[in-house]
DNA sequence: ATTTAGTATCTTGCAATGTATGGTACTGTA
DNA sequence: TACAGTACCATACATTGCAAGATACTAAAT
């Protein structure tokens, strides 16, 4: 019951940089957290609650999100953890890439990057009407 | 129990289009569908079989989608329906966006360039680290 | 005439996944 | 010892795309 009061301010921190996108903003999100976090991890190994904070910055999400989705990415093989001490807290578990998480990162890159491509396409051009 | 074969060619012609990008174009999908309706219906009032051909050209969908997509638009006000017959087929409902559709289409448009962009960051550059 | 194929719409139950909510635990400071 | 900050986790819920299957009309082939 002690730092739930921190808690909660992280959420509202993260609900306000993204101010005025909520609209869909929690249905763009979906699955596109997961290249987000493996691209992190892709630069250096980090820890979960860091994770939050980097991404939170852009993109408003809170730590029920990342926890479990990390779960799922060790679950599947793509991250290893291991445990380390921290002078300011709770023990940090950090989330290093496998080599299957190398390769999935790459390719939920380009595959995000072709998706987005094909969406533009409806928003400028439209189909040609027949 | 007669057009059922057809049915499942469409589906077929769908998947094929999109091959290679199945991993996790569910997700990506999820939220974008209903802007990529907005925008096309934003050019011209359409019926939903012919939005299920002009999305699935780009991004596999199947019309189980579409029209409880197309319902909840109409729930929502963003959209108002007519009947018109066909010559070959059943009658088309042709789809019409309403003013506050419209609206809804260029915040969306504009909330969906600003999402890629952040998301593009942690593509690029990541975050910088501290 | 009956079958088959094409066009068109709708419904139900399921699966995936982000969120809200709330809990635990460790450290350092007042 | 109370509190704030850092860090992790779990459960119940809502949203929404999908699979599967039903219905209905038209037109061409048999």
């Amino acid at each position: 019951m002690y730092g739930t009061v921190c808690y909660y301010m992280l959420h509202e921190i993260a609900g306000k940089i993204t101010e005025g996108c909520d609209i869909m903003n929690i249905q763009f999100k979906k699955g596109v957290l997961e290249l987000c976090a493996l691209a992190l991890l892709a630069k250096k190994n980090r820890y979960g609650y860091e994770l939050v904070n980097e991404i939170s910055r852009s993109i408003s999400i809170s730590e029920g999100t990342i926890y479990p989705l990390l779960r799922r990415l060790k679950n599947d093989g793509y991250v290893t953890t291991y445990l380390q001490e921290s002078k300011e807290g709770a023990p940090r578990k950090y989330y290093q890439l496998t080599e299957s998480g190398k390769e999935m990162e790459r390719q939920l890159k380009e595959e995000w990057l072709n998706f987005v491509k094909q969406v533009n396409s409806f928003l400028k051009g439209g189909a040609k009407d027949e």
